[in-house]
DNA sequence: GCCGTTTTCGGCCCGACTGTTTTCAGTCG
């Protein structure tokens, strides 16, 4: 949390200075220092030691005394100051899509725009237009980005509403006052994106629980309101003697809380939000565990209940996070990424893996430091080094290689095939038509070097849409060429969705699980990946990174030596 | 604001794309 306070300072900083119009080597300074931070593997405790922060890149003297400014004293002077010259609302204009300082600080100071919704306004006006540098198509994607954003508000990615729902528990807690409760909603199922905090309480003590925490009554036995983190809160009053079944019905995904109530009805159970009835009588239900004894069933964890299929599914099959022997797609300082490629193994080590795949980005990922040919051949030693340091865990030297725009891979069929895996993903020209993207993507996958498809959908979630293909070409090429594909667990992207995992594992394609590190904190991102599994059901098997290191080895060699199929597609 | 066996000053990740211009600025990855 500490880390992530001090990287928001130095992006706020970034940000602020650029919407000023201050020297944009300066901001652009504090942007690299907070990207150095984010990934920095010597831990936040560290970083108030003399000469620590300094021996970093890109971090001086005055970042570093800005660092321990706020390690210090939580704040930090300069930005303040900052952010007493521009109104709360602007900032905002910063995040619409289409919108970056420059031109938010032209809408700012020569419309007098102080906010997301002056602008929608400003934009409906057409008054847009007239600015330098702006013309009808500016003001239309502007538009279109207001809205977007509009629709984002409240929601929050997994890990901020977890940590929203940990602050949430101590509140309730008090204002309890010893009454029973439960979590509910779409964080007590960690789906990714949470558009609200429910939680289920006591019906006796809920009207003064809900006062004392500021909620509003909505309407019987429901109160709302919204948490500090600005995602809409709600408070749902359950009888005591139902609270554990009100809790699984509000933790629960539509489709299979339908599937629930319709095989409770056949065995003569009435299910409702209120609770559990046999025959006209209540079926006391006070605690999960009593409602599922009721339900004649074991518990279903509240994260695989969202598909009926849960029901009929052997849970003890479904993929867990212990079940993960390894992972591949980390990056290091080869690439973009901050740590070592020693500190990277030494950590994974350190989780208990049993191999590790070395991905860093390809040579078209220019921004991101991609290995030219000559680098990527100097980094296969330099693993190989370090392979001989730690027995204990198996390397697999690959790349992540960009996707060009008509689907090649980045280097030569040579170079590729003496890599152990390439995991191939789409780092722009987005706005492809979707015939163009289908065609690009599929050709992708076909080519025999193609260990695994990487992010497969582009998104980011709350911030940007999928790229527009077909999947099931894409997904029909995967099955053909015997190739993987990505869940890439970070919480921003957790792609592919989970709601494709059912119809992968139809179709006999591998799932990889993979973090897509940029640090070594990263390794431990796998376990959204690891959830969004169990929300689709994946078992075990379908799952590539729970073979064992042997296994994985022998599957990444088959794959390299899969004769390319009779099919068009097959590379340059 | 950071950084340096080309430099303690004068550069600063680099290229595609888009919409606005009539040669380029802003945004994005």
């Amino acid at each position: 949390m500490e880390r992530e306070r001090i990287v928001g300072a130095l992006e706020a900083l970034a940000a602020l200075s650029e919407l000023l119009g201050e020297n944009p080597f300066k901001a652009r300074a504090y942007a690299n220092a907070a990207r150095t931070l984010s990934k920095a593997s010597r831990p936040v405790e560290s970083w108030g030691e003399p000469g620590v922060l300094e021996a970093l890149p890109g971090v001086g003297k005055a970042i570093a005394e800005k660092v321990r400014e706020q390690i210090a004293t939580g704040s930090v002077h300069k930005l303040e100051e900052l952010r007493a010259k521009v109104p709360p609302g602007v900032r905002e204009l910063v995040g619409v899509p289409g919108l970056g300082p420059k031109k938010a600080g032209v809408l700012w100071r020569q419309l007098g725009l102080q906010s997301a919704g002056e602008l929608e306004y400003a934009c409906l006006e057409n008054r847009l237009v007239s600015l330098p540098g702006f013309g009808p198509k500016t003001q239309a994607k502007v538009l279109e980005g207001v809205r977007l954003l509009a629709g984002r508000r409240g929601k929050l990615l997994l890990p901020s509403a977890l940590a929203a729902q940990a602050a949430l528990a101590a509140r309730v807690e008090r204002a309890a006052r010893g009454a029973r409760w439960l979590f509910a909603g779409e964080a007590a199922r960690l789906c990714p994106v949470v558009s609200g905090l429910e939680v289920v309480l006591e019906a006796g003590r809920a009207e003064e629980a809900a006062a004392a925490m500021g909620l509003s009554r909505a309407a019987p036995g429901l109160f709302v309101g919204e948490s500090p983190e600005g995602a809409p809160l709600r408070l749902r009053a359950a009888a005591a003697e139902g609270l554990g079944s009100a809790a699984v019905w509000f933790a629960s995904g539509e489709p299979f809380r339908e599937a629930l109530r319709a095989e409770l009805a056949r065995s003569g159970l009435a299910w409702t939000e209120e609770g559990l009835l046999r025959e006209g009588r209540a079926v006391p239900a006070p605690s999960e565990e009593a409602f599922w004894r009721a339900a004649a069933r074991s518990p279903i964890p509240p994260e695989c209940r969202e598909l009926p299929e849960a029901l009929e599914a052997d849970l003890s099959e479904v993929v867990a996070e212990g079940d993960l022997r390894g992972a591949f797609h980390v990056h290091t300082d080869w690439s973009d990424g901050g740590a070592t490629l020693e500190e990277m193994v030494a950590a994974a080590e350190a989780l208990g893996w049993e191999y590790l795949g070395l991905c860093d980005h390809s040579a078209s990922a220019v921004y991101a430091h991609g290995l030219d040919p000559e680098r990527l051949v100097a980094q296969r030693a330099a693993i190989a080094d370090t392979q001989a340091r730690h027995p204990g865990i198996a390397l697999f030297a690959g790349v992540e290689s960009d996707i060009l725009g008509g689907g090649e891979l980045d280097y030569s069929d040579e170079l590729l095939a003496a890599l152990d895996l390439v995991v191939a993903s789409v780092h722009g020209r987005f706005g492809l038509d979707e015939e163009a993207q289908t065609t690009r993507l599929v050709r992708a996958v076909s080519h025999p070097a193609t260990t695994m498809l990487g992010h497969p959908t582009g998104r980011l979630l709350l911030s940007r849409e999928p790229y527009a293909y077909r999947w099931e070409e894409v997904e029909e090429a995967l099955v053909s060429a015997g190739a993987a594909v990505e869940l890439n667990a970070n919480p921003h992207r957790l792609d592919v969705d989970w709601t494709r995992l059912p119809s992968l594992r139809r179709r006999g394609v591998r799932v990889a699980v993979n973090p897509d590190a940029h640090s070594v904190a990263g390794l431990a991102d796998v376990r959204y990946g690891i959830w969004a599994a169990r929300k689709g059901l994946a078992r075990r098997g379908d799952i590539l990174n729970t073979l064992d290191r042997e296994a994985v080895g022998a599957w990444l060699r088959s794959k390299k030596a899969r004769r390319p199929q009779s099919r068009d597609g097959g590379g340059e």
